[in-house]
RNA sequence: GGUCCCUUCGUCUAGGGGCCUAGGACGGCGGGUUCUCAGCCCGUUAACAGGGGUUCGAAUCCCCUAGGGACUGCCA
């Protein structure tokens, strides 16, 4: 139970050397909640020290490997507000930022091993020779102090020493080879990735050390379980980012939500624009843990996120979903749609749920395909009405004026809130549950109440 | 099998020897506010995997056991 904890805290870069952190993916799948998880971690720590960010594309296996991935690895990067500083399609002086571009290193590299006799070849490939006896260690900014023995550090079935493949026989290098070649070369001090890394990490040390290199600090991160407390498969969530934006999530949402995983911030606050989040990263308090992914809690924090989110900005991705639910908004101001969301008060845990709750304000045809008003005793239409007419009325359209305007109303009439408010939601809107009736009746505005409780026979 | 890692409420976590009869959040349950719902407020539920040490004192340190996970590819 290793429970030291490293005490080189990432601010002592901050004076000394610029950190550089890496996400690097392999571009054989979408980005997935998993590698999401990773890479936000490496942004926050290069966004909290003023470091650099890079993202590096590890394309060696080339069947598996498509620009598409890498497309749209990016995009969901961009999605979540995650930006690099250097990349494939943002040149820097360590570039290229593709391994399939950078083989002249591989080979440099592997030939001096050659020439040292610390490497040989066999079939074609390049093989490292794994020393025996050498103990590796290494302290883990997460996990602490982890020593291997050399001879363990890669074994046969058998036990014994198994050497590593540094160059594949189509010429590619492997990962554990090219990894540290390019950390190396692109000069990253902080090596940030995922616990089942751990176990590679004693074998990349000793390519460090036969190759000279000063190696990085290590900071590995809990895994990212199932409910299943199952490694996150393919048909977990484990899909690309850009389904929890078809579920309705808001990237500040799945970016809130994922530094909760694995990660808190030293005063408990829970929910946090990017911004506090960076200035709250610390590399330091990253749990050991693996965490099983809630969705009870993203669902929480996403509420809690479209709450904080600037009106317009929320606004434009809603837009979406109302299309989606087959609404016309052009016909509405953006202005008019800003201010119905900001009625929808809160309502709704994903962007998707306010969207379809909110549809009255767009559509009429919505509400007169919900509701038949077959609900309405013909003996109190009368007194409705009457009502209805005289609150239309009120010279104020606002709804502290109409609500006041009802409360004297039902008293002096013997009815009660209930009676008045509760048909009006139904007319209005065509649901059940709705923003207090004045503050949708506000927010359509007096025309075009007008027109709902006429087409109902109400006024 | 081997190597490495992990183990606090259902879930995310706080906790680094006495502040812990273990705190917060989500969820659940109950109540309040109210034109409905959401929200908000109040209350409640529920955990230190087990066993040995060390110590005046352990969730915190050590050992063992159990369980879980990762890796064991010329994948990354």
């Amino acid at each position: 139970m290793a429970k030291s904890k490293n005490n080189t805290s990432p601010e002592v870069y901050k004076m000394s050397e610029n950190i550089r952190v890496r996400f690097a993916p392999s571009p054989t799948g979408a980005l997935h909640i998993g590698g999401a998880h990773t890479a936000l971690f490496n942004w926050l720590c290069a966004r909290h020290t003023g470091g650099t960010f890079i993202l590096r594309i590890e394309d060696t296996d080339r069947e598996r490997s498509t620009p598409e991935y890498e497309q749209s690895i990016m995009d969901g990067m961009r999605w979540m507000g995650l930006d690099w500083d250097e990349g494939p399609d943002k040149p820097g002086q360590f570039g290229p930022y593709r391994q399939s571009e950078r083989m002249e290193s591989y080979t440099k590299y592997a030939n001096q091993l050659l020439d040292a006799g610390l490497a040989y070849k066999d079939n074609g490939a390049v093989l490292f020779k794994v020393p025996s006896g050498k103990i590796v260690t290494f302290d883990d900014e997460v996990y602490g102090h982890i020593e291997v023995l050399s001879d363990n550090a890669s074994v046969n079935q058998d036990g014994t020493i198994k050497d590593i493949v540094i160059i594949k026989r189509d010429g590619m290098p492997t990962y554990n080879f090219a990894v540290v070649i390019d950390d190396f070369t692109m000069n990253i001090n902080m090596v940030i990735r995922g616990e089942d890394h751990i176990i590679n990490t004693p074998k990349q040390l000793l390519i460090y050390h036969a190759l000279g290199f000063k190696p990085p600090k290590f900071a590995h991160l809990p895994m990212i379980l199932g409910k299943d407390k199952k490694k996150l498969s393919k048909r977990q969530g484990a899909t690309s980012v850009f389904e929890y934006n078809d579920l309705g999530y808001l990237p500040d949402g799945v970016f809130n939500f994922l530094a909760l995983l694995g990660w808190s911030p030293k005063n408990g606050q829970e929910v946090f624009t990017r911004e506090e989040a960076v200035k709250l990263f610390e590399i330091g308090s990253v749990t050991k843990k693996p965490a099983v992914l809630d969705m009870d809690k993203l669902n929480h924090i996403n509420q809690e996120q479209m709450k904080i989110m600037d009106p317009y900005k929320l606004l434009e991705i809603i837009k979406p979903f109302w299309r989606g639910l087959g609404l016309n908004i052009t016909a509405c101001s953006d202005d008019y749609l800003a201010s119905s969301l900001q009625t929808m008060g809160g309502r709704g845990q994903t962007t998707m749920q306010l969207a379809e709750y909110s549809d009255y304000f767009i559509s009429f045809d919505a509400v007169k395909e919900r509701y038949k008003a077959d609900d309405i005793n013909e003996e109190r239409r009368p007194a409705l009405k009457k009502f209805y007419s005289e609150l239309l009325g009120t010279s104020e359209f606002t709804p502290e004026a109409m609500e006041s305007f009802t409360r004297s109303w039902i008293e002096t009439n013997e009815s009660s809130m209930k009676e008045v408010a509760l048909p009006l939601r139904w007319v209005l809107t065509g649901r059940k549950v709705s923003p207090g009736v004045f503050e949708v009746a506000a927010q359509l505005g007096k025309e075009e109440c007008c027109r709902r409780l006429e087409y109902y026979n109400l006024i």
